[in-house]
RNA sequence: GGUCGGUUGGCCGAGUGGCUAGGCAAGGCUCUGCAAAAGCUUGUACGGCGGUUCGAAUCCGCCACCGACCUCCA
């Protein structure tokens, strides 16, 4: 374990703290997934990248990271007629629920991996662990928290509110909700207006449904959380994140539902991430104003100019800090493509660097900054100062390599484990390879490149450069430099 | 209406009571047959008005504008 502290900003507390774990080296990390009731979208994506980072993170400082996200795949009801997503979605496609559910799950996990994202050590889903939500439920009742109404379970907020403090993390207070609250389904039978379902009562028609000790129906969106991390990562457990707008009532919901339960008070530090936006409104389903992480990648959407490289929208979203919102625009994405370009010369200079005497201060300017970057993003992630420090190391690699200056062999495999941990391990960021090229286009454009030396050396420029303007119209690029011409695929 | 957050240079975007953030773009120069790459170099900032302070983009107050949430949302 490595002795610099994380600090994360904790919702909870609403302060930077020191991370510690409970039961070090072993740490708990739960995010809310997604609800698979059609694609996940750019602005749901950026979540999930922004924990990646996290779970990366504590993984390279040492930490055994159990994390957990689930699927939402029955539960989450729309607000205007009370349906299921899925269910609802189903009906629309006139397939089953469980065909909605395995092709968007199925959709989201082919995302991911595009996206290079690491995979949850436990992606538990709702309908998985009803048994374990019904005993939630059961818990809860028996401790007074909740009470059964027309075969269904209601949250009894009012009375938990007297034992235990609810709105702790959104900064609610319960007499100032009063006023402004929607008319929801089911609302009827509620006893308080802040009461929520633990369990619904479902229709004849509905197909997803269980039998309960309260009749047939559905759990409630919010039970699934509850139940899933205190089975898989226990009563109390570290970290908990999510997007912001799941701040409430969701994850205040979920807090109540543990400390109700008797199962402790869900997890010690709470993590928003920010919205992503366009034209600085919340990109939304419910809006359609989304754009899906494919449409970045091809570039078949009307607000795109052209399609980006999975890891160019990864690196556009680092030099953002997860909480501030992150607005979409062509212009930021091409910025940040050229300057992940920079980084990958950066890195390949830095691997190509003779290996000589070196100066000490090199060594020791290059490993500094170095530390600097990793110090950042143990100061709650701060992937924007981490990457303005790998700007300023690849600024010295190349004035460096600009004056010939070499490198004593420790130095530079130093330098390259800090350099690849982070872009690589950290960060996920992978470089394309250029040196993966099949043999037969390597012959080729050897051929090619020997043909254009043959009419440089005989200063016949107009060979030369049609040469280099006929292939750079088919993406390869011709540089002529010192040590002499290269090639390259963009 | 309530709660919270934001307003930084041409664009994106960090940040701290005093010391160049960084990237992209733009101008000049070096290298180069030309170009690209690379190096060197130069501008333009902290929404408005007050206050605290030796000193405020940073702390406080008021105002303006923007956004998120207020039982659908990552």
């Amino acid at each position: 374990m490595k002795a610099d502290t994380l600090w994360l900003q904790n919702t909870l507390s609403g302060k930077k703290e020191a991370f510690e774990p409970i039961n070090p080296p072993f740490v708990g990390l739960y995010v809310c997934g997604p609800t698979v009731y059609n694609e996940v979208h750019m602005g749901n994506l950026r979540t999930f990248i922004s924990f990646d980072v996290l779970n990366r993170y504590l993984r390279y400082l040492g930490y055994k990271v159990r994390y957990v996200r689930n699927i939402t795949d029955v539960g989450h009801l729309t607000d205007d007629s009370g349906e299921d997503r899925v269910e609802k979605r189903a009906r629309l496609e006139k397939i089953e629920p469980m065909e909605i559910v395995q092709k968007y799950s199925r959709g989201f996990h082919r995302v991911s991996d595009v996206f290079g994202l690491l995979d949850p050590d436990v992606e538990p889903t709702a309908t998985g662990h009803i048994v374990e939500q019904i005993s939630m439920i059961q818990s809860i009742i028996d401790k007074g928290f909740a009470y059964e109404a027309n075969g269904s379970v209601y949250f009894d907020v009012d009375r938990y509110a007297k034992e235990f403090e609810y709105g702790q993390l959104s900064g609610r207070v319960l007499e100032e909700l009063d006023q402004q609250t929607r008319n929801l389904d089911g609302g009827e039978d509620k006893r308080f207006f802040a009461d929520f379902a633990l369990w619904k009562k479902a229709s004849e028609d509905t197909i997803m449904k269980w039998p309960s000790p309260w009749g047939v129906g559905v759990p409630g969106w919010h039970l699934e959380c509850s139940a899933m991390s205190t089975k898989y990562l226990g009563k109390t457990f570290d970290i908990h994140g999510g997007g912001m707008d799941l701040k409430f009532p969701h994850h205040e919901c979920e807090i109540a539902q543990c400390q109700a339960a008797g199962e402790g008070s869900s997890a010690r530090y709470w993590m928003h991430t920010n919205m992503l936006t366009i034209n600085g409104t919340k990109m939304s389903k419910s809006l359609n104003n989304s754009i899906l992480p494919m449409e970045f990648v091809s570039g078949e959407h009307k607000l795109l100019e052209r399609g980006y490289p999975p890891m160019v929208v990864k690196f556009f979203m680092y030099q953002t800090h997860y909480s501030s919102p992150l607005d979409f625009s062509n212009e930021a994405l091409q910025a940040a493509e050229k300057g992940f370009v920079r980084l990958q010369k950066g890195m390949e200079s830095l691997e190509n660097m003779p290996e000589g005497k070196g100066s000490k201060e090199d060594a020791s300017v290059l490993l500094g900054v170095l530390n600097d970057a990793l110090n950042h993003l143990s100061d709650d992630l701060n992937t924007p100062r981490c990457i303005a420090s790998l700007f300023e190391v690849t600024n010295s690699i190349q004035r460096m390599q600009h004056h010939s200056t070499s490198l004593d062999s420790d130095t530079k495999s130093q330098c390259l484990a800090i350099f690849k941990g982070i872009v690589h391990d950290i960060l996920g960021l992978e470089f394309s390879d250029s040196s993966a090229q099949n043999d037969s286009l390597d012959k080729v454009m050897g051929a090619l490149l020997g043909i254009r030396n043959k009419a440089r050396t005989e200063k016949n420029w107009a060979v030369a450069d049609a040469l280099r303007d006929g292939l750079s119209s088919v993406g390869v690029t011709f540089s002529d430099n010192k040590e002499g011409s290269s090639w390259e695929i963009k």
